[in-house]
This record gives structure tokens, C-alpha cells and sequence, in this order.
DNA sequence: TTAATATTTTAGCAATTACTAAAACGTAAA
DNA sequence: TTTACGTTTTAGTAATTGCTAAAATATTAA
């Protein structure tokens, strides 16, 4: 860093006005940061597409249909959890995991086309 | 991995349809995966904010106004094209980076209630 | 109680990430 | 040409990631 590369032709107000833009939004682009973030990796998504279409799941069936060994997909989940996507159930001896609704707003319109696209495909 | 954990009350069925499931939306789950791991990184949402917000800006710029050194923002911008998000425009020596409008279909909601919250939030 | 089941946590690992500084590359101006 | 500017690429780094195997925890059944 430290040496300033500001272009001879930049326009300085818009500079700062995009800065202030970025602080003004920090809370809310961190947030969106981090559920993109979670969502961005193909076993999470996974995770989440199916707890959409299902309903719930349980970390040893989540294990069997992903092929990822059972330690691993309660990890994810556990971060699914700690960034509020996710909520957890025990019942017996088995944990089912299920969405937070109000917390996946950003990606459901791509969780319900996804799931669309799936029925679709399986009437053809 | 290897020990099938399979639950006693799991039901084979469920589990039959859910990796079918997966298989058929393979390409669309791979894709979308990307565009979310993309998208969750601070530095290149905010880019992609920034790109929504004014149309087009220059990796110096950028590198002003994120507070990252212009070769990292070379890099995140690289990594936006290779994934068909943003395309470039060179005018003179400088290169303007824009948005793929038609490849950020799933993110566009984001940003555009970013942008409208931010403007609530200036009149105020 | 003991044994089996389901989950979580831990330790360890290879691979990837995001950054910087510096070198290399183009383009424009002196 | 030489110099300056804007960008990209490279090399190197510390930190993070995603996975496994194994240990630890908790619940149920024998």
C-alpha cells in the first residue's frame, strides 16, 4: 500500500462519496458478505438446497447423500448455525436441521428456481 | 470417510430421490456456487456494489476507495471476469470494469436494495 | 450396567485465499 | 527517445479452509 495511486483524471468527489457510501453500509454489506460467503461453497449450498426441498435433516443422512464423512457436514453446519441460517432440533438422539426463514431472504428466490427447475426436469 | 453411517430410521428412499436431485442440478448448483463465493468475499462485493452503484470504475480507483493495494484489486477484478460477472473496457491507459447484467441476475436484488437503502439513509 | 447409535469436537493436513511489494507490460506525454 | 502513468503479473507470506480419522459426548436399547 502506501503509495497513494490516485489517477491525474480521478474525480475526488466521487471518490468520496463512494467511501462514505461503503462506511455508511458497512453493517449491512458485512452481513450479506458472510451469508454469500456460506452459501459460496458447494457442499453448504447443497445443504442448504436440501433443507429447502425437505424440510429438515439429520448431520448422518446429510453425510450419506453428499459422500462427505460425517464430522465434516456437522461442520458446516455449525457454521450454517453460528451465521443464523440454519436451527437445530434434537429429537431422541438424532439432530434435525431446518432454515431460518427470515435469515436466507437473500438466496431463497435462487433456492425456489432451483427447486422449480428440479420438478420441471423430472416431468420431462 | 467409508463407514456407511446410515441411520437405522433413515429412510432410503428420501435419500435415493435427494442424490438424484443433486445430480441433476449439478451444473446449476456448480455455477451458483461460484457466483455466491464471489460474491462473499468484502473487498469484491463491495466492488460489485460499487460497479452497480456508478456504472464503471478503474482498479486505481477502486484501490483508493477500498484501502487495498491496486495489484489486490487487479486480482479481485481478475477473478469477477473469470467468473463472467464483470467485463473490462480500456480507454487510453485506463481500464473501466462494469458489470455482466445478465450474469448477476442472482445477486441484482442485493444490490439494488443496498443502493436504495443507501439512498434512504442519505436523505434522512 | 454395557453396547450401540448419532453427533460433535479435536488434531492434523494439503490446498486455497487475500494480501503486499516489486517486476513487467502498455500507453501517453515530454 | 525517455519519463510517467495505469495496469497486470509474479513471488512470497500468513491466515483460512475443508476435509479426514479418531476421540469425546450424549442418548437409547439390551
Amino acid at each position: 500500500m502506501s503509495k497513494t495511486c490516485i489517477r491525474v483524471l480521478a474525480d475526488p468527489i466521487q471518490i468520496k462519496e463512494c467511501k462514505e457510501s461503503l462506511n455508511r453500509l458497512d453493517d449491512q454489506l458485512d452481513q450479506t458478505t458472510q451469508i454469500f460467503n456460506l452459501s459460496g461453497n458447494a457442499a453448504r449450498l447443497k445443504i442448504l438446497f436440501l433443507l429447502h426441498k425437505e424440510g429438515e435433516m439429520c448431520p448422518c443422512d446429510l453425510s450419506d447423500i453428499l459422500d462427505i464423512s460425517v464430522g465434516g457436514v456437522s461442520q458446516h453446519l455449525r457454521k450454517l448455525k453460528d451465521g443464523k441460517l440454519v436451527k437445530d432440533k434434537k429429537v431422541g438422539q438424532t439432530v434435525f436441521y431446518s432454515l431460518v426463514d427470515e435469515n436466507i431472504q437473500v438466496i431463497k428466490p435462487f433456492l425456489k428456481s432451483l427447486l422449480d427447475n428440479h420438478k420441471k426436469e423430472s416431468v420431462s
